[in-house]
RNA sequence: GGCCCGUUCGUCUAUCGGUUAGGACGCCAGGUUUUCAACCUGGAAAGAGGGGUUCGACUCCCCUACGGGCUGCCA
């Protein structure tokens, strides 16, 4: 199904992919995916100064990991530059725009003694109702949009219903500046609607700002896109997101190794949700996903709620893809591949692995066994402390699990029927044998360690190792 | 200062005038168990405060408090 959706992310590129902008992205891309719509994105890199390539790389990055595609090549907001002033001029030009001469220094002057007498502080420029042959000759100055004085700006949100702003609140703003750049307000306007973006979902910090963009777009006679102002994400203290609350950058999360799919289930529950669904799937959340669903207060991020989220998304995924996604974990992470057979094995034991990690590096750690330099090096010390009834059972056991396969249940029956033999409750050989076979990390339980490096070879080394100590 | 937005368990939230205010994470207790975990069962836990409107308000209106945003020739 296909439809006119058409929605953006427009970051800008000062320094990482925020954690709320990831949010906001992944709402567009949510809304027009599941809609058969576009998504598109456009990096507002107009403040040069603060504006730099690897920034805008980090936001590429940081949504590819996501998943969150978009439809297009990201558009530069610095490169149209000229269709902005192209679009002043016509203001200008029809009227609805003007030329301004007062210099900073008089603005602030007046904001200054504005505030000081507890006047509104929205400045009136005295050459509102200026006629041409009244301007000075060659002197800069800035075009400002003619806002209307009286009447009220009425933003239909989706999310926060209708707001009222009174136009008296509204004051000339700038479009461009002295030296002919466009001012942000002006680049975004023209630019969604070049683009064609019939919905414009961000933050509610923009909230107010939707009515300053009303106003190009009404002085224009362009069509309004529906808008829609999501709260923003605050920290675990309720303050809003900063440094002090740390892992800020999408892609401090995937070091930390939570999946791609737990942090856009986690992020999608952040702040919009579908009844009492907790834990879905891509294709559910782009079928529900509706503004309709999105609360109007600010949320705070939840760690314990993102790892079991994450716990859930990695015991959902299949183990081939789960394989795929630790090794891209470790090259994300910098840490050597595993090879071709190590991968297999650990492929081999994630049924018993996935259920019980939140994390890649948790699910590492839990497979400590199969990932351990191969052939397998038992912890010595652990193994001393295996009595010679345990230590021969050790040693059978791998003579058979290497002359059979066995299933799970098989297994357990000869482990037990064996330590009976010997006169001793194979529950009680659990610790020690475990230990000796990956030491002090937690792991799957015995039988399914067995089971799993009885299907390697590298495991007959145990005997030696058990046999010589 | 002016304007705008928000406020249900600790957290994310359901509820769209009538419910014992539901779910999830976390927490506590018990169970299962060869450790950790996982899992199962049970439990504690909420409508910011004050006024209205109404037969009836968490739901609608007003005020206050608190939090957030905007108020730039920043984005």
């Amino acid at each position: 199904m296909t439809s006119d959706v058409v929605t953006r992310f427009a970051p800008s590129p000062t320094g990482f992919l925020h954690i709320g902008g990831a949010r906001t992205a992944l709402f567009n891309w949510l809304y027009a995916r599941g809609r058969g719509g576009k998504f598109l994105l456009r990096i507002e890199d107009t403040d040069h100064a603060r504006s730099t390539p690897a920034a805008t790389q980090a936001i590429l990055d940081g949504l590819a990991w996501l998943g969150l595609d978009h439809d297009g090549e990201a558009v530069s907001q610095a490169a149209r530059a000229d269709r902005h002033r192209e679009v002043a001029h016509q203001l200008l030009n029809s009227g609805r725009a003007y030329k301004c001469f007062s210099t900073q220094d008089e603005i602030e002057t007046f904001r200054d003694t504005a505030r000081a007498e507890g006047r509104s502080t929205l400045f009136c420029s005295p050459w509102r109702d200026a006629t041409p042959d009244q301007h000075p000759e060659n002197a800069t100055h800035v075009i400002r949009i003619k806002a209307p004085r009286e009447g009220e700006m009425v933003i239909r949100d989706a999310v926060q219903g209708d707001v009222v702003i009174r136009n008296d609140q509204l004051d000339d703003m700038v479009l461009l500046r002295g030296d002919g750049s466009p001012v942000y307000m002006l680049a975004v306007a023209v630019d969604d609607h070049d683009m064609g973006v019939t919905h414009v979902i961000r933050g509610d910090d923009h909230l107010n700002n939707a009515a300053r963009q009303m106003l190009i777009y009404h002085a224009m006679g362009w069509p309004l896109p529906v808008h829609a102002h999501i709260p923003l994400i605050h920290g675990p203290d309720g303050k809003k997101l900063s440094k002090r609350h740390g892992a800020l950058g999408v892609e401090e999360y995937r070091r930390m190794g939570y999946p791609a799919a737990g942090m856009r289930n986690y992020l999608a529950r952040l702040g919009w949700s579908h009844g009492n669904d907790e834990v879905f799937t891509d294709a559910q959340a782009l079928d529900w996903f509706d503004l309709s669903g999105i609360g109007k207060s600010p949320a705070r991020l939840d760690f314990k709620k993102l790892e079991n989220t994450c716990g859930q998304h990695i015991a959902m995924m299949d183990d081939a893809a789960l394989r795929q996604a630790v090794q891209e974990f470790l090259a994300a992470t910098g840490q050597d591949p595993l090879d071709e057979s190590t991968a297999r094995l650990l492929e081999q034991g994630m049924y018993c692995l996935k259920d019980r990690a939140k994390t890649f590096p948790e699910l590492i750690d839990k497979a400590t066994f199969i990932l351990s330099r191969r052939p397998i090096e038992p912890d010595l010390k652990a193994a001393d402390q295996l009595d010679d009834v345990s230590r021969r059972i050790l040693c059978e056991l791998t003579l058979h699990l290497q002359t059979a396969t066995w299933t799970r249940t098989e297994l357990e029956t000869v482990l037990n029927a064996f330590a009976n033999d010997h006169g001793m409750k194979f529950g009680k050989l659990a610790g020690p044998l475990r230990a000796a076979l990956a030491g002090r990390s937690a792991t799957p339980s015995v039988f399914d360690m067995m089971l799993i490096l009885g299907r390697d070879e590298s495991i007959a080394r145990l005997d030696d190792a058990g046999g010589g100590g």
